[in-house]
DNA sequence: TTAAGTGTACCATTTGATATAGTACATTTA
DNA sequence: TAAATGTACTATATCAAATGGTACACTTAA
C-alpha cells in the first residue's frame, strides 16, 4: 500500500492519512478521478480503525481534494483548487519563519533550505502541478 | 513583555514560549548571558501555571537554548550549538516538504516559498547569527 | 428484488498530552 | 536568616485522538 503509518509518530494517523494522500496527488502516482481504497478497506490495510480513516477523508475533501460519492466510494478531486485564502497563505508563511528559526539553531543556512527546496520541487515536480493543470 | 500566550491557540502554551523564546535571540532581542523572567515571574506575567513555564525552561535547556543555575535564574546560553544532528536535519527537510505540498495546493510556487525564505532572513538577520557568533 | 459495498452518523470508552493547583525541597543571594 | 530561585512530586481536569460497536442511506451488481 501507498500510505504508510507510523505508530509511534507524535502526528496523529488521520492527519498522516491526509498528508499522505496530498503528496501522492502532488506526485501524480494519485491520478485524477482515480478510485481511492474505501474506509474499511483501508483501515484493515493500514490496521487502523474505519472511523480514523472517514475522520482523514472528511479532512480530505473539507479541502477538495477528494470528493465522495455515496455508495460509490471516494475520489481524487478533479475540481480546481479553492481560491488563494489569505490564512493559508499566512499559515505557510508562519511554518517557514519557524522554520527558518530552527534552521538557524543548527547552521543550516537561508541557502540551504534554498536548496532542499529545489530538491523536493523536482523530486514532487514529476507528477502533476496541480493548481496549473485546472486551468488549462 | 516580549513573550505573548495565544489562549485560543491550538499551540500548547509551553511551545508557544518556546518558540517565541528562540525567536528573541535569533533576532538578537535576548542577548547572550541575558538573564530570563523567572519561571514564577513569567508565570505570573503571562498568567499561565508556573509548571508551563517550567515545562518550557526545561525543553530550551535540553535545546541548549538558555542555561539554567539553581537559585540563580534562567539565563540565554553563551554555549555554542549542538553539533548538526542528522535527526533534526531531517525534521526539518520534512517540514519543509509538507509546506512545499500544501504550497502546491493552493497555487503558490517554490519562487515564492523562496523569496518568503529571504523576507524573513532579512527580519531575523538584524540580530545575530546564532551559529557563527559561537565560533570566533 | 436482493445482497454486498459504500460513506456516514452516532455512542461509549480508553489513552495520552496539556494545563492547572498545591506543596515541598535544595540552592543561591542579599 | 530570609527571600528568590529552579525543581520535584502528587493530584486533578480537560481535550484531542483513537478505538469499538452499531446502525442507516445510498449505489452497484447479481
Amino acid at each position: 500500500m501507498l500510505v504508510h503509518i507510523d505508530q509511534k509518530s507524535q502526528t496523529p494517523i488521520y492527519e498522516q492519512i491526509i498528508k499522505q494522500i496530498k503528496e501522492l496527488k502532488v506526485k501524480g502516482i494519485l491520478q485524477v478521478n482515480e478510485k481511492l481504497p474505501s474506509v474499511r478497506e483501508l483501515s484493515s490495510i493500514l490496521l487502523v480503525n474505519p472511523n480514523t480513516v472517514s475522520k482523514a477523508y472528511q479532512e480530505l475533501e473539507r479541502q477538495e481534494v477528494i470528493v465522495t460519492l455515496r455508495g460509490k466510494g471516494t475520489f481524487i478531486s478533479d475540481q480546481p483548487v479553492s481560491n488563494l485564502d489569505s490564512k493559508k497563505m499566512e499559515e505557510l508563511k508562519k511554518t517557514i519563519k519557524q522554520v527558518l528559526i530552527e534552521a538557524k539553531y543548527y547552521g543550516v543556512s537561508k541557502e540551504q533550505l534554498t536548496e532542499w527546496l529545489d530538491e523536493l520541487d523536482k523530486e514532487l515536480g514529476g507528477g502533476t502541478d496541480v493548481k496549473s493543470s485546472k486551468l488549462k
